[in-house]
DNA sequence: CCACGGATTGGCT
DNA sequence: GCCAATCCGTGGA
């Protein structure tokens, strides 16, 4: 039987909590509805360091929840029309975060085709880019600004516990979308998996 | 296959 | 006013 992952899991460090999260299992419930998805590509935002990060110059009202410690998710708005989630990490304060990138959908599939395409029946090619993006993940999963802050250790969305993977199977590259901090390897992501946005 | 541009709004300078 | 941790359609090689 699997188990929810704990505040302490998420109250580390942001790099291997990110690697960790590989391989999970990510759930959200609405009523009597279930979405699930394991986790395939992450990226790390550490606002200690990363000017990328949105926690980079302080607190402000959209980010305030990258600073209230690690077991939230932190969903921003951009580019006028998407949603994009992060799990906060690290202690009250650090304003660190993992954005999830991309996971290979599991149960829930016909409502995520219908939150995407408004249509039951996928393309090999939709069905392919269903989840492979951050703000694909969101709208399939219907996560929106009112899911902002929401606690993982509750039951609205949360992350099942699984084996870590072996680290052979997870690569570290350069992330994307992102203007600032480049270079940085922070994007973590199986290897081979098809579901993962990005070689 | 790749490159480019439009969509559309809230946050911050 | 500028522009974003994106996505999708179009047009050309």
């Amino acid at each position: 039987m699997n188990k929810k992952l704990s505040k302490n899991f998420y109250k580390r460090n942001v790099h291997l909590v990110a690697k960790e999260l590989l391989g999970k299992i990510f759930i959200r419930r609405i009523k009597n509805r279930i979405f699930t998805g394991r986790i395939v590509e992450v990226e790390a935002y550490d606002g200690s360091i990363d000017e990328s990060a949105h926690s980079f110059k302080g607190k402000t009202k959209r980010n305030e929840v990258m600073f209230k410690g690690g077991g939230l998710l932190y969903v921003y708005f951009t580019y006028g029309m998407h949603f994009c989630a992060n799990i906060v990490t690290g202690k009250a304060g650090a304003g660190k975060a993992v954005l999830l990138r991309a996971v290979e959908p599991l149960e829930g599939i016909e409502e995520m085709a219908l939150n995407r395409y408004k249509k039951k029946n996928l393309t090999q090619k939709e069905f392919a880019n269903l989840t492979n993006g951050p703000a694909k993940i969101c709208a399939a999963f219907e996560i929106q600004s009112k899911q902002n802050g929401v606690d993982l250790a509750g039951d609205e969305i949360f992350i099942l516990n699984l084996p870590k993977l072996d680290s052979s199977k997870i690569i570290a590259a350069a992330r994307i979308g992102i203007k600032k901090s480049v270079d940085l390897p922070w994007r973590y992501y199986i290897k081979d998996n098809p579901f993962v946005s990005k070689k």
